[in-house]
DNA sequence: ATAACTGCAAATGATTTGCGATCGG
DNA sequence: CCGATCGCAAATCATTTGCAGTTAT
C-alpha cells in the first residue's frame, strides 16, 4: 500500500480545535493547556509537532511577536497583524487590495509582500500610560 | 559616591562599530565574529549585554526576523523593514508621515504605530524561483 | 499491514544569568 | 576606590528531534 497522507488524530484536532476556540493568537504553551483539558495525556512536542502541520496544511498561520513566541491564528482571509508592546496583545488588521498595493510600493523594487506586522501601543494602553511616560 | 552611569568600554564601543560596519542588519552572532577581529577575547554574553544596553539607550534597535535571531539596526531615522522568506536578507522602507498615518487609519482603534515589518519575497528571488514555485 | 503518529526524554539554538575577577571614572 | 562591566560556565526558554511503542486507514 503506497501511504502518504495525513491522518486525522484526536490530537490533530484538538489542536486546530484549541487554536479556533482560544478566538485570538494562542502561543503553542496556550494551545498545550486548553487541549490538555480535553486529552490529559497528550504532551508538548504532539503540540508543536500538530501547529507545525496545520501550519503547512495552510489551516492556521504563524506570527511571531516582538517576545520570543510564535503565535497561531486560524483565520484564513488576508490580514496583517499588531502586537500591543505594554499588553502584549495581538489585534487583526483588515488589509484592502489597495493597502496591500500601497504597501508594496512603498518597498520600490518588485517585493511581493506577504505578511504585514505592526507593532506600537494599543488605545488603552495608550490612554493609561500616556500620562507617567511618552 | 552615587554611581548610575554607564561606561564606554572597548567592548561597547566596538560592538556599536560592529553594527555600523556591518552596514546591514547584523544578528547578535554576526557582531560577535566582526568584534573578535579587534578584541580576540570577547565573549558572546558580553556582546549580546551590550547589544542590549545599545537598544536601551537607542543607538541601534532591534528587529526580529521571521526566523529565530533577533537582527540590530543602527539607522536612527524612522523606518520599516521587509524580510525575504527566500534568501532572509532584510531590507529597509523609507516611510513618509503619511505612510505612517495611512497604517494608523486601518487599525481602526487610536492605536500609535511603532515599527513597520513586512515579509514576502524580494524582486531576485520572485525571478529566480517564480518559475518552478507561485 | 504499515506508515503516520504519539509520548517521552534528550538535544538544539538563541539568549540570559550568577559569579568572581577586572577596569573605568 | 567601588560599582559597572567582563569572561566564563551553567541556566533558561522556545522549539525540535530520536526512538520505541501505538493508531488510523
Amino acid at each position: 500500500v503506497q501511504y502518504s497522507e495525513r491522518r486525522m488524530t484526536s490530537q490533530r484536532q484538538a489542536v486546530l480545535e484549541a487554536v479556533i476556540a482560544h478566538g485570538c493568537h494562542p502561543t503553542a504553551d496556550d494551545v498545550f493547556y486548553i487541549v490538555k483539558r480535553k486529552l490529559p495525556g497528550i504532551s508538548l512536542s504532539t503540540v508543536y509537532r500538530n501547529l507545525g502541520v496545520l501550519v503547512e496544511q495552510g489551516e492556521i498561520s504563524a506570527v511571531r511577536g516582538p517576545c520570543s513566541e510564535l503565535h497561531y491564528d486560524h483565520d484564513g482571509h488576508r490580514h496583517g497583524h499588531v502586537y500591543c508592546e505594554v499588553c502584549g496583545s495581538v489585534t487583526d488588521v483588515e488589509l484592502s487590495a489597495g493597502d496591500l498595493a500601497a504597501l508594496a510600493s512603498l518597498v520600490d523594487s518588485g517585493y511581493l509582500i506577504g505578511t504585514v506586522y505592526l507593532t506600537g501601543i494599543c488605545a488603552g494602553c495608550a490612554g493609561a500610560e500616556g500620562k507617567e511616560k511618552i
